[in-house]
DNA sequence: CGGCAGGTACTACGTACCTAGTAGCAAACG
DNA sequence: CGTTTGCTACTAGGTACGTAGTACCTGCCG
């Protein structure tokens, strides 16, 4: 049952988050988090997360520090998938004519992402800070 | 309140069919929808759109035909925009990586893709003449 | 030692989406 | 005409997600 649990709003700001710092405690987690919430609601979403098998948690003091379990590439090639097939006919060079289209990325900038990753491939990202990839089990 | 209600992934299904055929009974939607459902469902799918306002329905026959009343431009452009922001850290660019990451399109493509759209704009916009490019947005 | 601070587990409620059945109406058919 | 057929309106149960409260536990601070 349910082979790619999907994940809600809420719970992909909290995935976010944890993709981003690494790993956190509730209370580190709440403090990112663009929106306000509860502490017992980022727990719970944690815990949910947990149920589903997104994040793991770790004993930490007397509470408990959460992990990424599903890294951010499969999020995103799932997402993009979906996306692809279910707003872009499954066409992704419409979905990123559309990014063009809508002034999201402009198009020298499309050329020069081009150039660059024809030449050298090796995903590099603008703004990227990361340079280590976690592993996920 | 609901300020933009979103579309769930049957009624994504749906509006695809509709988008793709233009308009449509609720059979000839069902009928073209890759999974099977019940027509009842369907037409509750299509209702609770109307509900929705992402379509209209105009009478035909003893029944009624639907027709999409929000472009799948401005669905693909809010999918889009959070697709960006929640999975890709706000950028359009390493999405646009990340297709080419995971194969969806190669770098030639992209790179075609790119002159295309640098030269003739390319966008479904027939208003104008193009020639340059206007700045500002 | 007694209470506060931080944390968690359990519980709960509302909304949305998915799925579909049943009843009832109106047109078409024989 | 009466029956069949196509279609709609109403109803309904299940699951997931968002949000958060309350009860309870456990160190730590005076």
């Amino acid at each position: 049952m349910m082979a790619e649990a999907s994940l809600g709003e809420r719970e992909l700001d909290v995935m976010a988050v944890l993709w981003e710092i690494g790993s956190g405690t509730v209370t580190e987690v709440k403090d990112r988090l663009d929106v306000t919430l509860a502490y017992t609601t980022v727990l719970t979403i944690l815990r949910n997360l947990e149920a589903k098998r997104f994040v793991r948690r770790e004993e930490e003091g007397r509470g408990h520090r959460y992990f990424p379990r599903v890294q951010q590439k499969a999020a995103q090639k799932t997402a993009l998938s979906r996306l692809v097939s279910q707003l872009f006919n499954g066409s992704p060079q419409a979905l990123i004519a559309q990014l063009v289209d809508q002034h999201d990325v402009s198009p020298e900038e499309l050329q020069r992402l081009a150039r660059q990753l024809n030449a050298g491939d090796g995903s590099a990202k603008p703004s990227g800070k990361r340079g280590g990839k976690e592993r996920g089990e």
